[in-house]
DNA sequence: GCGACGATTTCG
DNA sequence: GAAATCGTCGCT
C-alpha cells in the first residue's frame, strides 16, 4: 500500500479506514509501533460514544477538520490518547488508536514505561501506546502522512479481511452494541476487553 | 463559576 | 476492587 492509498482510505468511510490502520505504523520520539488494534468512533452522525456528538468543542475541533490529522486527548487526569481523524471536513470521526507491537526503539519506550515487565505491554493499551511514544498535548493536530515528528506508514499489504476480528468497543457507557473495535486476530499485543466500570455506584 | 465524570492504568 | 488525578463540558 503507498501512502496516497492510505491517505484515500483515511479520508472515505469510517470502517474501512479503521480497519486500513492496522499493521501501518507509526514513529514518533525515536520509537515505532506496528498497530495491532483500533476503534472507530463516528462523530456528529449518532455515535453517543463520540467525543464530537455533541459538537464542535476546543478539545475536538481538528476532529472537524481533514482526514489525516491527530486528535490527541487527556483523561483521567493523568493519560494522553491519540486517535487519527477520517472522512470528510465536517464529519468528526476519528480512530482512536488502542495498542500495538514496539518494532523499533524499545530500550526508549522502555524507559517512558518502568511499570512495564514485558516487552509485549509497553503499548498493550490506548494510553500505554501514547506513553510508549511519548506522545502528548504537543502531538494535537500534527499531519501524520507526511515527514513529521508524528509519521504513520502504511503495511507492504493491506490486511486481509480474514486476519481481522471486531467486537464491541472497550470502556465506553452508550453504544455497547457497535463491533467497532477491529484487531488483529491472535495477536499477543492487543489489550484486553474491559467493560466499562462506573467510578462510583 | 462549579462539579461530575471519563475512549485508563496500576497497585493492593 | 479501588485509587490516582485534572481538563472538559454541560448546567443543579
Amino acid at each position: 500500500m503507498t501512502t496516497t492509498e492510505l491517505a484515500a482510505l483515511l479520508a472515505g468511510p469510517l470502517l474501512p479506514a479503521a480497519r486500513g490502520l492496522l499493521n501501518c505504523t507509526l514513529s514518533a520520539g525515536g520509537v515505532t509501533v506496528r498497530l495491532t488494534e483500533v476503534e472507530a468512533y463516528a462523530g456528529t452522525a449518532g455515535d453517543p460514544a463520540s467525543h464530537a456528538y455533541r459538537g464542535r468543542t476546543p478539545r475536538n475541533a481538528v476532529m472537524f477538520g481533514p482526514s489525516g490529522y491527530a486528535y490527541v486527548y487527556f483523561t483521567y487526569g493523568m493519560y494522553w490518547c491519540m486517535n487519527v481523524v477520517t472522512g470528510a471536513e465536517e464529519e468528526a470521526s476519528a480512530v482512536l488508536l488502542r495498542a500495538g507491537e514496539v518494532v523499533d526503539g524499545i530500550d526508549i519506550a522502555r524507559s517512558r514505561r518502568t511499570a512495564v515487565r514485558r516487552d509485549l505491554d509497553l503499548a498493550r493499551g490506548p494510553a500505554r501506546l501514547c506513553a510508549a511514544l511519548g506522545v502528548d498535548r504537543a502531538a494535537y493536530g500534527l499531519f501524520l502522512l507526511d515527514d513529521g515528528p508524528l509519521r504513520l506508514t502504511p503495511p507492504a499489504e493491506p490486511v486481509p479481511a480474514e486476519a481481522i476480528a471486531a467486537g464491541p468497543r472497550v470502556g465506553v457507557t452508550s453504544a455497547h452494541d457497535r463491533p467497532w473495535r477491529f484487531w488483529l486476530a491472535g495477536d499477543p499485543t492487543v489489550s484486553e476487553y474491559r467493560r466499562h466500570t462506573p467510578r462510583r455506584k
